[in-house]
DNA sequence: CGGCCACTTGAAAACCTTCAACCTATGTGG
DNA sequence: CCACATAGGTTGAAGGTTTTCAAGTGGCCG
């Protein structure tokens, strides 16, 4: 995002705006939004680890405008796990209107902005048709819409399709080639069902492969495919 | 289901009709359907083995009636996996809407039945409002919302969750207890990233446990949860 | 009856996790 | 500005789990 764009956004934090006017309409809802489609509210900046929405609270929904936030549930035994990544122009929370609360803690993993969408009284019969449909077309695109396809490849290959599918859903534009994980080994881990230690080692086997290139957090991808 | 239940339903296959005068809506659409939402049409009986869509095939969303459908991808390798199963009530399709084809083949695991939704020209902003809710708060409540939560469990522990799973959206009601699984051991694997011998042991480990009775595909849930 | 497919079992090899130690970067307080 | 504390990252070795391979069983259908 442009430094322009971002201060223009700083500016409406907090106003309830009609989408088709908002600079970055296009990455959320793609080319052409009509007028009256959408209305959302711009939430203050999250920082690193701020919490969005936590496990159990009430509904509500969210669309990324920049940053990365990191979906987590909290299991029985008292132990996490991390089930998903939103990336800019994802909705957060669409799941609590189905449940009634939210079935995970969203928490920022990188400096994030977020919009509430304006949802009027849906499970009532009383939102806009041209909404719905957007949301359904959205929601039906959305990452994990099927199992892990990666469940059951080795440790490698699981790192190696988490990264390229981050790739993907980020719009790196190009220009961002080398580019930063937002995540820990550890929530890589966890999302992929692997020891952060495993992560570490197959990172590393994909370096010597040529595959990519890692230091630290920072990414490129390398040659072969 | 009933029989008399069954007889009328095969009656109307092939009928455009309000899902408000089916006698099944409940199961798919829960207690009161108000008349006009949604218009459905009984696909001729699918038999085990069956291909309701292919991936690649055109856009199209069903429901399913009664039975299982299971839903495959093929990997760029030319492997097939296992990414979901689907339930009476629970949609099938719907991701084509989203990216123009279908994202997965969809196979009748067991006897089974659908109906085709009539969803008039998603897409273009001409469907239902009351529709539309229902399918968004039906597509935010389906099964594969986040990440497998089972990833990194013990297998042991993946196949008894997986058979919970099962058990619970398969509305099982309390008379079928020795009820019947419509998938193969390569199948259950496949969906959850284990070899079919695996998940012979496991079923193995988990009647010594006292958690569950396996005898082939017949299981009976099992005292000590 | 024969063939096929799903299922089962055993043993060896491969893989991943665990544990423990150590390293590096970052930020804080002195 | 340095010393220290902390969190994340890295590495090695041991042990456990899962996969793979191989062989054998059981049921169902032509």
């Amino acid at each position: 995002m442009h430094t322009s764009e971002r201060t223009r956004l700083r500016g409406v934090a907090n106003t309830e705006t009609d989408c088709a006017s908002c600079p970055a309409s296009r990455r959320c809802w793609g080319e052409a939004l009509p007028n009256e489609t959408v209305h959302a509210r711009r939430e203050p900046p999250l920082e690193r680890g701020a919490r969005l929405i936590e496990q159990g609270g009430a509904p509500a929904l969210f669309i990324v405008a920049t940053g990365c936030l990191v979906l987590r549930v909290g299991l029985p035994d008292g132990s996490q796990r991390v089930v998903g990544l939103r990336l800019p122009g994802e909705l957060v929370g669409l799941e609590s209107y189905a449940r009634g609360e939210q079935t995970y803690t969203a928490q920022a993993a990188s400096p994030s902005a977020v919009c509430r969408l304006r949802v009027p009284a849906l499970g009532t019969g009383a939102a806009h048709g041209a909404l719905l449909e957007r949301l359904l077309l959205k929601s039906a695109a959305q990452p994990e819409r099927a199992a892990a396809p990666w469940a059951g490849l080795p440790a490698v290959e699981r790192v190696a399709a988490f990264i390229e599918n981050y790739t993907q859903r980020a719009q790196l534009s190009g220009r961002e080639d080398p580019f930063k994980l937002p995540l820990t080994r550890a929530d890589i881990g966890s999302y992929l069902g692997l020891a952060p230690e495993t992560v570490v080692r197959a990172l590393g086997h994909l370096s010597q492969a040529q595959r990519l290139a890692v230091r630290g957090r920072t990414v490129r991808l390398g040659g072969a495919v």
